[in-house]
DNA sequence: CAGTACCG
DNA sequence: CAAA
């Protein structure tokens, strides 16, 4: 386990092949269920690079009118979130030292050419959760700092099976993704990068 | 500002 | 507003 300024944790190849090529399985019933949409800039409406979907029975959305926000429809079927799978709230029980379930699994796709701008995870009413980041296909340059936008940041690789869990002193820390690294894994056939990101909404 | 322009 |  390497240990990150801000106590944030990053669990190199936590998850073996395997494990990876279920989840990958498991995303795509989701994504059948809850088709990606692209989700806009709150104001600006200006699209953001990745395309996203949600499980559980709370999903995070972002669109022009209504902003950043959990809700628990899809944006665009209006149905329902599917539930979060048996395997993400086992690995949230063994990682995240958290009593409560998740209630929000973000689905994120990167293509090659996606990015995530600096940001922090402060949608969430409950604080005291932390924030369990799982990384599947291509590698990515990944980017944490401080809890203010000017504090200097740190970046390093994330592959396919990492997790990073943002937790205590790194809850609330900025962090994006600044490239994907083409061609770098064979988990996803199409190419790109999916992270799945747990989340507690409510305390 | 979960965005991006611009410059060196 | 800053890093890359």
């Amino acid at each position: 386990m390497m240990l990150l300024p801000n106590g944030i944790r990053h669990l190199p190849e936590y998850l073996d092949r395997p494990r990876q090529e279920a989840l990958v399985e498991t995303i795509r019933a989701i994504v059948a269920e809850a088709p990606l949409f692209v989700p806009a800039m709150p104001g600006t409406g200006k699209p953001m690079s990745v395309r996203m979907t949600n499980c559980g029975s709370l999903g995070w959305v972002t669109d022009k009118e209504r902003g950043y926000r959990y809700q628990e429809i899809h944006p665009v079927t209006g149905r329902p979130w599917p539930a979060i799978p048996d395997e993400l709230l086992a690995l949230w029980q063994d990682i995240a030292g958290y009593e409560k379930p998740p209630e929000a699994c973000l689905v994120n796709f990167y293509s090659d050419d996606a990015k995530m701008g600096l940001h922090q995870d402060r949608d969430e009413k409950d604080l005291g959760a932390p924030v369990l980041s799982i990384s599947l296909g291509n590698a990515c340059l990944f980017r944490v700092g401080g809890t203010t936008r000017t504090d200097r940041t740190l970046s390093f690789k994330l592959s396919s099976g990492d997790i990073v869990v943002l937790g205590g002193a790194g809850r609330l820390c900025f962090h994006g993704v600044d490239r994907i690294y083409p061609a770098t894994s064979t988990l996803l056939k199409n190419g790109g990068r999916i992270n799945l990101t747990l989340r507690r909404v409510n305390p």
